[in-house]
DNA sequence: TTAGGGCACTAAACCGCTCTAGTTGCCGGA
DNA sequence: TCCGGCAACTAGAGCGGTTTAGTGCCCTAA
């Protein structure tokens, strides 16, 4: 038989398709010995449920899905997104429940596949990841009612669950490090400015060099690329070569990168440019990985526990999707600063 | 109206069900009138499918899976799945088709997980990764009847399409350039000696021994962990030390990591020991990324283009679901040895 | 004039499962 | 003895599509 169907096993045991259905479900409304048959019968026939008959029924899709505005060949390239993929997988398999994936160009297309997943009962579920500054998708989830939460969310209003980490907190604390050192100019390498967080943290650095009184602290906004990385750290060096600039525009003493490829690749160019580590240019990842560990010197960094986040994430919108009134607001630990060899006291040179 | 269906837009056209399937699906069997009229209030009322009940028809699930037998944190380590990874995504996201992404304990868990998207129709097709050396999964897929490709896969007899590139050669190329170099000790630690691949480089590099006649290649399994790559590699360099041991146990002067994670433990380990790199010890990858790239030194490696070869499974993939009658085995191109900082003749101090 | 064919469309079966509203048979109590 | 109640089970509708077997109707050609 090509594929059994609940049909066939009622037939089989001589009972109908309810029964079945009952005994296969753990339900009441047979007999313990009527139960037994039908097992044994689904056992032999290798009798596997057939979701889309479930879930046309309205049951669950056992799936939850993620959706991924970006270019598909930057996602290889940020050990972040492999690592939160593990940590969501840890969780989400331990109760059989798979992950639908798909990359899109945009958030317009990305909602469309919101809708279109909804609609079909193809999942039960979403994680929205890269919260935008004026961000439609949530609204749109909202809007069909479809359990979500958002990851990076600064659980901000609107009903959706969040899990986030405390960016602002975490740039404070670099920033003070580096100050503690006897950095005075201090650069950023950002992400891309429409996210949530790359906002956050310009902010807090912005305010932090206020609050120190530390002059000409800058926020370059990249793409995440190492190739935009490695333009801006170019830049950043280039400055105050030639001597006579103003104050603002001298070469910092120490570089933050929002991401630890950038920093990868800020300290390749600083290398190139025969700018020594950390002698000259301290540097700090806003993200610790391998990549930042393997490095001579090794690169000093926010670590955070990528994986453990996928698997909050994971725990939160398996929650949500149980009960759809709920609405959670995690806050993941601070980033914590991991001091490796790549940032020092700025030598008085200039 | 909540979710409007087929039967709501009927209604309001003033059609059959019928109709409304035909015209939403542009088959013949409306005038083009009535078929814009649908059309126009099938968007008005913001219709979408419902996969479910199609894929109950019958239907694609415009989907593919990939079950992954490793444990999930793992797979955030690896530069190479996230790459492939955005490889498939890039391509399959062309056509819209999903992907349904699980990881499980182990093949038989695997298997299990075929069975039930299959009977589900919860995919079209799928892809399998890291074949071992006498692997249940290919059989089980041809029994399902479920169009399949074999990452990997060495084109063996089976009716399964498969994607893979020449090991054998790439091994031969790295051996024949450090045999070039002046490199007769050559030691090669090697990734989870159940997997094909893995099999396939250490013949390879054996019998390139015997050809060349160099002495002592040995090939040390491992799990791919940077942890066990790390401890192999001070396996390796603890050799010879104290100085009379046989020349197999001497301390290679190069060794060959299947991975670009462990060539870079290896790196960290060498260091560590106060062997320097490249003098003292050659190392090479069988794997690039942006790992390899970004070490002083830099660690020459076999490089291939893991996005490009996830965009052919794709299609390879795309293809046999289409017609599963097809059958492709396509090699991809052999990697190609980038010669970086971390390679160099022996120094002659033994 | 009429048979025949093609077009536009309808009615209803069907996919596999769930779930509700019965129906049957048995048991205990009045 | 009869009836109510309950456990065990059945019948069948329904989920949202697709698809097949019709059914009129109009046009054309003999």
């Amino acid at each position: 038989m090509a594929r059994p169907t609940i049909a066939d096993i009622a037939q089989r045991v001589g009972v109908s398709k309810g029964a079945v259905s009952f005994a296969l479900n753990g339900r009441p409304g047979v007999s313990e010995a009527t139960r037994a048959r039908i097992l044994e019968a689904a056992r032999e026939m290798n009798w596997r449920p057939h979701s889309a008959a479930r879930a046309l029924g309205g049951a669950r899709a056992e799936a939850v899905g993620l959706v991924i505005a970006r270019p598909a060949s930057t996602l290889g390239v940020e050990p972040f997104f492999a690592q939160l993929l593990s940590g969501l997988q840890a969780r989400l398999s331990r109760q059989q429940v798979a992950m639908h994936l798909l990359v899109v160009e945009d958030s317009a297309a990305e909602i469309e596949v919101y809708r279109e997943w909804t609609s079909a009962h193809r999942v039960d579920g979403f994680i929205l990841v890269d919260p935008q500054v004026r961000d439609p998708r949530p609204a749109a989830l909202e809007e069909l009612g479809a359990p979500a939460v958002v990851l990076g969310g600064s659980g901000g209003p609107g009903p959706l669950s969040s899990v986030w980490a405390d960016d602002r907190e975490a740039m404070l604390s670099v920033v003070d490090y580096l100050a503690a050192l006897g950095h005075r100019r201090i650069a950023h390498v950002a992400g891309l400015p429409g996210f949530r967080h790359t906002q956050r943290r310009i902010r807090a650095l912005r305010d932090s060099a206020r609050r120190l009184g530390l002059t000409g602290a800058v926020s370059l906004p990249t793409d995440f690329s190492d190739a935009e990385g490695a333009a801006a750290t170019r830049t950043l060096l280039s400055r105050g070569r030639a001597g006579a600039g103003p104050i603002e525009a001298a070469r910092p003493t120490a570089i933050v990168y929002d991401s630890d490829v950038m920093a990868l690749a800020g300290l390749g160019v600083a290398m190139e440019m025969g700018v020594r580590v950390p002698d000259e240019l301290s540097i700090v990842a806003f993200d610790d990985s391998v990549l930042t560990r393997v490095t001579h010197p090794a690169i000093t960094a926010l670590s955070r526990d990528t994986f453990a986040l996928g698997g909050q994430v994971a725990e939160v919108v398996l929650e949500v999707i149980a009960d759809p009134g709920t609405r959670r607001n995690v806050k993941t630990a601070t980033p914590r600063l991991v001091i490796r060899g790549s940032t020092a006291a700025p030598t008085k040179t200039v």
